[in-house]
DNA sequence: AAAAAAAAGTGAGATAACTCATTTTTTTAC
DNA sequence: GTAAAAAAATGAGTTATCTCACTTTTTTTT
């Protein structure tokens, strides 16, 4: 969901710097004078909400979450944001103002893009305009999909969402070793720690999962997309 | 919140289209042969979720709701559009898909701009650019308070929220006669109509707010935005 | 202007999810 | 490899909000 069909650029795994599909060889030079690698540990905050940063971030190893913090230390995470990918954009023409945090999840290396940089290429080639507008509305969807689901869904319905989007959109597999906290995931599904726990279990014991610490699989993905429709 | 800064044009209201303020002689004469002017009843749909739009459709007078349509007849209002600003966009770069629901609240009219011509002047004339991404930050910005507000806001904190976005964003005055049913207020508010019933009558005895019928007046916004932060 | 229909308000009981306390498991540190 | 710390799981009791049933008020229709 939150990768950037056509703005990702498959040498980026080779850590040169090429975030559109459609860049020249001037804009991927120019850009290279505006760039610079950074690497993040596991915890360390990326984006700050509240704040503004003149950088946009993109993802090039590891993971991160991008989150709302309320007060009393909750949150709600609203994606999580694997390479190759732009992390949360500030708003670049509004003072880059930061109204989300992100942290890295797992070890991560990004590249960061000045913001003007990044403006003056938007601005001088309209060739990336369709995908810039394309990945605004997709992140307008998610976000929508993600208030159907605290306002609608039950626990189990909301557990099941979170499951389905690691296998679907995270992971890309029925198995996988969940980088996540167990507070992580409930922050995900937008519940307590406790009832996410319980849920895990009750979930475990119908043979519907299977967990083993941090290692997941899901057995029976029809049914959790069951569970993710009626709840 | 919901309106286009820079992107309406006062002659608006005189019904000759405009919506960037930046629009050239030539794009509003281009325009004006995309364009058609429509009026809706109250109670009339606009846009329906699931389905897509050849038109961009911006609100000349009335008003519109924009929500998302859970099953079971639930639904939850994300924002309240007036006049002179666009309704929810479309994804036009992406089968001109709509993911959110709009109906108009009171009898409107609109003009109807065809995406089409609406993608040749944002792709032929750089200037619109910087509007259009601020909309689109804006609309996320939004969307995410939405989000904190139903997930870790108290009823009477929701009820707050919602008062204070129709005093200074909707009716721009503390006195306003709401267009809105109470149901319609309940899915402003992301809660049940009886609740929010409820709420009102303990805000009038506290005499934080008058309510007779339709006819509101906030009388202690202070105390509202207290509720809000606190709740 | 009266009757009918719709909307709004009220009360009581039900329930989903949370919180807090406790135990168990896993991870980290020495 | 053991101890300490952190994370996860479990259980019991609490609570915020919803649902359903009923009453009152407002609006619409004739």
């Amino acid at each position: 969901m939150n990768t950037l069909e056509g703005i990702r650029c498959h040498s980026c795994s080779n850590k040169s710097l090429c975030f559109f599909s459609t860049l020249s060889e001037e804009e991927s030079a120019f850009l290279a004078h505006h760039k610079r690698e950074v690497t993040y540990k596991a915890g360390e905050t990326l984006y700050k909400q509240g704040t503004s940063s003149q950088y946009l971030i993109f993802l090039l190893s590891g993971m991160a979450k991008v989150f709302i913090e309320g007060d009393d230390r909750k949150a709600f995470i609203l994606q999580l944001v694997k390479p190759f990918a732009f992390l949360d954009f500030p708003a670049i023409f509004d003072k880059d103002q930061l109204y989300r945090s992100s942290v890295a999840v797992v070890d991560s290396t990004a590249c960061l893009v000045d913001i003007d940089a990044f403006k003056s290429i938007i601005l001088s080639n309209k060739t990336h305009l369709p995908n810039l507008i394309r990945y605004f509305n997709q992140i307008q969807h998610h976000y929508t999909s993600r208030l159907v689901n605290v306002l609608y869904k039950n626990m189990e319905a909301r557990i099941a969402d979170a499951l389905l989007y690691l296998v679907n959109e995270v992971y890309y597999n029925r198995s996988f070793r969940l980088d996540l906290s167990r507070k992580d995931l409930a922050e995900l599904a937008g519940m307590s720690k406790e009832s996410t726990s319980r849920i895990l279990t009750q979930l475990k014991d119908q043979e519907i999962i299977r967990v083993k610490g941090k290692q997941m699989e899901v057995l029976d993905k029809k049914y959790l997309e069951q569970l993710s429709k009626l709840g």
